[in-house]
RNA sequence: UCCCCUAUAGCUCAAUUGGUAGAGCGGCCGGCUGUUAACCGGCAGGUUACUGGUUCGAGUCCAGUUGGGGGAGCCA
């Protein structure tokens, strides 16, 4: 006898076929027949569909036992693998034995119903909210891209590198940080000036949860080459958004001796590898994204892996935009060259001007941070956004700047203190090279994929803003 | 942080110009059926988020508080 999860059942039926099997899980529907049997759905969350369990009268504790089952009950059924006499299954299970590893102590108030029940209220049940369709669907697709972003990297020799959750630096410079410390806040030492006296706090110096990889990620690269992060990101902003967490995750690629070009390109073949990978292995879920969540979501990806990214330069996607206000459309902010793209910008560029996902690239440096190559214009920098239909900037990427004297002159240009960024200027002094890197946010790429309408839904427990429950 | 919307049964939602708080689902009881978020009948379930105000009378109008949502900015 065995017990395999429900996806193996599913995934092979006819090979276990009289076989007598054990599948262990969770209630989701029982339906009775007075002819004498129940109908258990149960799952067990290892793919899409429950499986369905015929318990028949004549087991012992029908009547005591079976007949009480209500959703979420969690149990162990031993039965035969038989073809199904009803539809809506091939198979199911003929059972000798159903039993009750764990009641629903009060039916009545269990918070996860068979039906349909709105997103904020099941943010509220966090912890039982996995339980449904929809984020059971999400926890797979979510790992299910995880998978992909390790196996494209480490095919294609890149190696992981773990950066710091625990910054020390201050020269990140990506947002708002979260403080770490040990320190007793009611009763802070102080220096003679009365400021906060942070060498006595456990590192000696302020330290912070961190806003990227990304500068720690090239020190690795300057050594292996081709490297990457793929880690949780913390960003302290007061966002009250349906696209932005204060933990969320990021993955970081960093190539030695390439430029932008490089970077659009291996940003847009990563893409479609997610994306494929997420179409051959979670049919069963997007299935369901497609059916109950967002209709257009299977066509999205599937376009997506099968069009070229338009790539477009920032001065030829301003003329555009000037184009399209001069014919009527009109914007918010007004367009002109030197401008940062806003959200309006940017729907408006790839949904209605281009229709498919674009590369705009080298951006004017005043819009732009201090480690991005200067361009030989000298008034743009090798900066590149992935835009993307339906959700905006999906990746934001650059070649950084190698030269040591260009890189101090930025430094400068923007106020920024050199010495604090020793070690980051350090590389371009010994053996330095042109390289390039991005980011992409872990959960718009969740987002974008399955037509989810918040990122608080496609992350476990998600942190916003005076939300840390759980 | 700013702007807008919103809060009614365990859940999803109704409730006319301010006039007796309802339904579906879920739960419980019964019926029926190899059922498919089954179906039929019955029962239980409410300080209408909170505080105050206007009014003969407030779920409904006003003010404040709190929670939730959407949009903007910041960004990934």
């Amino acid at each position: 006898m065995s017990a395999p999860r429900i996806a193996t059942l599913l995934a092979d039926p006819a090979s276990h076929l009289g076989s007598t099997v054990t599948v262990r899980g969770w209630i989701r529907t029982r339906r009775d027949s007075k002819a004498g049997l129940s109908f258990l759905a149960v799952h067990d969350g290892s793919c899409f569909d429950p499986i369905q369990v015929v318990a028949p009268g004549e087991l012992g504790n029908y009547e005591s036992e079976v007949q009480k089952l209500t959703a979420g009950c969690a149990v162990e059924c031993t039965g035969t693998v038989v073809a199904s006499q009803g539809k809506g299954q091939s198979v199911e299970i003929q059972a000798s034995c159903v039993r009750v590893v764990g009641w629903v102590e009060d039916p009545d108030t269990y918070p996860i119903q068979p039906k349909q029940h709105s997103f904020e209220y099941l943010r509220a049940v966090a912890h039982l909210r996995p339980r449904t369709n929809t984020f059971g669907a999400v926890a797979r697709v979510r790992h299910c891209l995880a998978m992909a972003v390790h196996r494209y990297f480490h095919e294609r020799g890149f190696f992981w590198v773990h950066t710091p959750i625990i910054t020390a630096s201050d020269c990140e410079g990506a947002g708002e940080m979260f403080r770490v410390s040990t320190l007793d806040m009611a009763n802070l030492p102080r220096t003679s000036e009365g400021a906060v006296d942070h060498a006595q706090d456990f590192f000696g110096r302020e330290a912070h949860l961190t806003v990227s990889g990304q500068l720690n990620v090239e020190t690795y690269c300057m050594a292996l080459s081709k490297v990457y992060t793929f880690g949780p990101t913390f960003r302290a902003e007061n966002s009250n958004t349906s696209r932005h967490l204060a933990e969320f995750w990021m993955i970081e690629p960093e190539l030695a001796f390439a430029d932008l070009a490089a970077d659009a390109d291996l940003a847009e073949d990563f893409l479609k590898y997610l994306f494929r990978a997420l179409l051959e292995e979670r049919a069963d879920d997007m299935r369901f994204f497609a059916e109950r969540i967002d209709k257009a979501c299977i066509a999205r990806l599937e376009a997506f892996v099968g069009s070229a990214f338009e790539r477009m330069e920032y001065g030829e996607a301003i003329r555009r935009l000037e184009q399209a206000a001069a014919k009527g459309r009109t914007f918010e902010f007004p367009v002109a060259w030197g401008i940062d793209l806003q959200s309006e910008h940017e729907r408006c560029l790839v949904e209605e001007i281009v229709g498919r996902p674009v590369v705009v690239m080298n951006y004017p440096k005043e819009i732009k941070a201090f480690y991005m190559r200067l361009n030989d214009d000298g008034r743009t920098v090798a900066a590149m956004d992935v835009l993307a239909p339906g959700i905006g900037e999906i990746i934001g990427g650059s070649q950084r700047e190698e030269r040591l004297d260009v890189l101090d002159a930025r430094i400068a240009e923007m106020g920024l203190n050199a010495p604090d960024y020793w070690w980051y200027r350090d590389l371009r002094r010994y053996g330095t090279v042109p390289h390039a890197g991005f980011g992409l946010g872990f959960e718009r790429t969740i987002v974008y994929a399955t037509g989810m309408a918040n990122i608080r839904d496609v992350i476990p427990f998600p942190r916003t803003p005076g939300h840390a429950e759980f």
